[in-house]
DNA sequence: CCGGTTCGTGTCGCCCTGACACGAAGTGCT
DNA sequence: AGCACTTCGTGTCAGGGCGACACGAACCGG
């Protein structure tokens, strides 16, 4: 049991899962890739990672190599599994402790885009270094599953969001169509969600309802451990507008309830 | 992404889980712990574990560990969590990669036990070395929740098995008792199981039928693996007889359908 | 023959889920 | 102003899984 620095090299990975819109236009599942300029599997695709430094944790450790091989702070790290195979890495022994992570589309697009640095569908991969796309598939799977019985989906959005939103998270990552107003009793039902009182208005439709995560933003589950991240806060800069609900039915004195009320 | 085997240390630990009689003589979950003779905590009580070797995968590491420390060949093994803070272990740095296993109560009573190596109840333990007491911890809740969707019960029983026993485990791990008839009719409709054709007994009352696992028996979860463990043969010797059904109501020529049938 | 226990099947009500209908509330066009 | 169209949000209903419970079947011991 007592620390033997054998001749075993220890590394950290990270598959990074972002939502990026697809050739037809709707979301799917991305993930950026560096490109290796070592010798074992030289050019070739391969996740970011580095070695374990000596005064940091392994998940500590993952974040700063992520933020400098691809300058991404995640919302979500988790830890996924210890690849440890004797012939994964030809030459050298070599064990690799692999995160995966999410990131919200704005973070996204601040990758420092380069030679060396490129976005993949999770679906369509080249061939990877090491034994990287078994990785990537496992990543894969445990995302789809842990999105049905979790709360994951939020990382990928702001700190205010609509259930289309919230929804199209879950299609794009289920690749499946969701039932709206079945998705919709079960969020509520379930508790994570819960109403701002805000609407978006700018819309061509009619104006959805805002929400956020209820029980404290709980983010990068930490296994065992009880490590939190606090989230990142975030608008939604694009097309519509945030608005306090008018609530015409109230007569109540709402010290807040009249923005834009011009129609009628 | 290199190997440059720095100066943190690798070691593989394992929490095994075995049901034996507690007090009140129901079975519950149990562990054995090793004292250790080294310093860190020395004689401390500490998950069996080990540093890895430069040519066995992680777990062929834990496996191989678990036979020399106690002399046991779990049915199921499975990566748990890789387990890293830089404080975990007082002087020097080190990476534990922590399986979690289950073996059977016929196997279990073949671990030399001496002043070394004892079996703690799950529930109960006193302060172990490093971070073992979370570690098992965790695998304690690895192994209740994983109980309740996967057929890992299984690992603690023989090849055959009745549905009591079945049930015995379950409600043993999860500490609740369980409704008879609709667990019955859950594992049935799982098509988990398949009956034998055969019947025990010698009890003391109504004979039930025996079962075995459908599909093969898949084993030892390798993650993202592909890796599989045959399951050793195992009888139940103690009480009762196990014996091919008379099958009373069909007369057809089964060319193994009689062996004693003297009642009636 | 009878009481007691376990085995195995049957039944019933509740809740969750999927599928679908429909009013509500906006925009844009004529 | 009115209509078409889309999305938002609520309502409804049938099917299946699950918990709770009843009850016959099968066996032992006295």
């Amino acid at each position: 049991m007592p620390a033997a620095a054998s001749g075993i090299g220890l590394a950290v990975s990270t598959v990074i899962f972002a939502l990026r819109p697809n050739d037809a236009g709707e979301p799917s599942v991305w993930l950026p890739l560096v490109r290796r300029i070592r010798d074992p599997y030289l050019d070739r695709w391969a996740l970011p990672g580095g070695p374990v430094a000596l005064s940091e944790s392994l998940g500590a450790s993952a974040r700063r190599n992520l933020l400098e091989t691809t300058s991404l702070e995640p919302t979500y790290l988790e830890q996924l599994y210890a690849f440890g195979d004797v012939d994964r890495s030809p030459d050298s022994r070599l064990v690799s402790i692999v995160y995966w992570a999410l990131v919200r589309p704005e973070e996204a697009e601040r990758v420092s885009l380069g030679e060396n640095v490129r976005w993949f569908p999770a679906d369509e991969l080249p061939d990877l270094a090491f034994d990287h796309n078994l990785i990537v598939e496992y990543a894969l799977w445990r995302l789809r599953t842990k999105m049905e019985y979790s709360r994951i989906a939020h990382a990928f959005l702001g700190a205010q969001f609509t259930l289309a939103e919230l929804r199209s998270v879950h299609e794009a990552v289920l690749r499946k169509p969701l039932d709206p107003a079945n998705f919709r009793r079960q969020m509520e039902s379930s508790g994570a969600i819960e109403p701002t009182g805000d609407v978006v208005v700018g819309g061509r439709h009619r104006p959805p309802k805002l929400y956020r995560y209820a029980g404290g933003v709980e983010l990068a589950d930490a296994g065992p451990l009880t490590a939190r991240v606090v989230a990142a806060t975030a608008q939604h800069p694009p097309t519509p507008v945030t608005v306090t609900a008018p609530d015409p039915a109230d007569p109540s004195p709402d010290p807040a309830a009249h923005a834009q009320e011009d129609h009628r």
